[in-house]
Parts: structure tokens; sequence; C-alpha cells
DNA sequence: CGATTTCCCATGGTATCCCATAGTTAACCA
DNA sequence: TGGTTAACTATGGGATACCATGGGAAATCG
């Protein structure tokens, strides 16, 4: 599970640090590397591991052969996304469009979201975070656990 | 489950000695550590175990895909959070920002509520603990256990 | 053959691990 | 039953390993 923010720079030749908590979530999943693709809601990317990108095949593959939204999420999710593997210190490259299309320049927020990660430019993030806090604050109700148990544990 | 309320010292390096009953918990769950975040609530900090977030993820998931209830709790929750592992003697250590939100110094009162703890510092539960007992008995009738026992626990 | 990418080594800071101590509770035995 | 021992909890500090980062050399590609 991907969980927790951080910032981490990005030098000159594109690369920045994996967060090591993040990293032995996807190796943990027999892939030394991480899949990205640009958003298609915003300004950031994508991320996750092997399993993420099996599960999107596997919502896909429930939907219709000619689904419009189905082309749509083969395309974006499929044809935009790039293997990142990690270098021996757990760097990644990001590529240049990638970086362009968010925003990217010395830093990047990676922001853990139980099966998927994010990564923003810090400046962008800021009152994405506020808003988030607020709307949370005023919703809290609107969040709620299961009433029975899991199964086991 | 998590219950009653202890209070725990904080060194220079940040540690915190986890209630034993707690690490019990939490190491039953199949991870040696609890994952604790700001909350969005309050100057104190909310935590759990593994299970906790796994019922989280649930819930969220049960929301639609990018609904902004669905971003703001990821944001808040996954993005908030952090696995805090248990030191061999049962510690962890609070991050700074951590510290720094529920305003943390010397001291840590850890206070189990079920599912759920939270950690506040000693000054400010002081007036919340008793706000609390005079809510209860001024609403005591609220309170209704069910009818038939909740399937083993 | 030039430019980019990949691999490798180096470094500072931090966090993790490990050992040691004290006090308390539980266990034990005569 | 009373005293002793043993186990565990909470705490302190030092050594070590790991993380994030920087730069150079080799390899790859067009």
């Amino acid at each position: 599970m991907f969980v927790s923010t951080t910032t981490n720079g990005i030098d000159a030749k594109g690369r920045v640090s994996v967060p090591a908590d993040f990293r032995s979530v996807v190796t943990a999943q027999g892939f030394a590397g991480i899949y990205v693709w640009p958003s298609f809601n915003g300004a950031f990317l994508e991320g996750g591991g092997l399993r993420l990108l099996e599960d999107y095949q596997d919502a896909i593959e429930d939907m219709d052969p000619y689904d419009d939204a189905r082309t749509a999420f083969e395309r974006v999710i499929f044809g935009g996304a790039k293997p990142l593997m990690f270098d021996s210190t757990g760097r990644v490259v990001l590529p240049k469009p990638f970086m362009e299309h968010a925003g990217l320049e010395k830093q990047a927020v990676l922001i853990g979201l139980g099966k998927r990660f994010e990564i923003w430019n810090s400046a962008d993030y800021q009152p994405e975070a506020a808003g988030a806090l607020k709307f949370a604050r005023e919703n809290k109700t609107a969040l709620r656990t299961p009433r029975r148990r899991r199964e086991e544990g």
C-alpha cells in the first residue's frame, strides 16, 4: 500500500529518488520499477506497481470490447504509461514529456494514495492539499468504515 | 481492539513507546508497526493498524473513481499517513511535522478508541476528556448495544 | 560520431539497530 | 504465604546501516 507524502529533488538528468517505502511495495510485486503516466485528470502524473496495471487490465477487460470508455482508458493508461526502472540507488528518470505535463522542474512531490500514487509539482500541490483538508473537515461524516469486520485478521 | 489511555515519554529522538496492548493488536494483523496521520479534525494525531487502513481503503473504493470526496479523503488519509515501524523494544519515532501538528514535546497521551487510537498533547487532552465525560453523562440514552452479538471478534 | 542514457562509485545526513538500565508486574518455589 | 526470581515494559545513548543526492565513466542510440 502506498502511503505518505514525500518531496524529493529532481537532478539535472531528470532523476528522482522513489521513496524507499514505495520501492519495497513494488519490488514485492516482482517488478523493480514503477509504471507512470500523465494523468488525464490534471497536470500531474499517476503511477503504481505491476499489480495496479493488472488491476486496470482486469477492469478494462470487463468492459464491452468497443465501448468508447474502454478504448479511451486503454489509450491513456496502457498507451500513455511507461515502465521506469530503478537504478542501483532507487531512482527513476522522468521522461521529458512527463515532466512537461506535470510542470516538474527541481522538485517532485510523491503522494501515496493506497493502491496508486501521484507525482506533482510542489507549487501546484499546495492548494490541492489544502482543499482536500478543508473538504475532509467539512464532510467527515461521508467517510464511513464498514460496520462489519473484515474476514479474519 | 485499542482500549485504555496511557501517557508515555517522548525522548530527544522523538521516540515513544507504544503501549504493549496496542502492539499486540497490530502485530496480530501482520504488520509490526502503526499507521499515524495528523487528524484533519484538530491538533492531535490519529492512528491504527493495517486493518484500519484497509477499512478506509474499502470505504474509499466504494466511492466513484473521480468523486471530489474520494480524492479528498485519499489525499488526507493516505497522503497524510506514515507507517511507523516498531523498534526492538516497541517504540516508534514521531516525525517532526506530526509532533508540531499535535503540539507534542515531552509527553504523549495515547487513547484507545476501539478500532482507532489518538495521540494528544497532555495539556490539550485534559479539557477534551472532561468534555467527553460531561457529554456522555448528558446523552447516556444515546448508547444502545445491538440486540444480537457481533459475529465473533 | 555526438548526444543521451545507463551504470558505477562517493558522501552527508538521518534513522535504524543494538546494547544497557530501571522499575514493575507476574511467576515461582520453599 | 512470603520472599525470591524471572519476564517484560519503558527509557537512554552509541554505533551502524540506509537513504537521498551528486558526479564521472562506460555504453547505447540515432
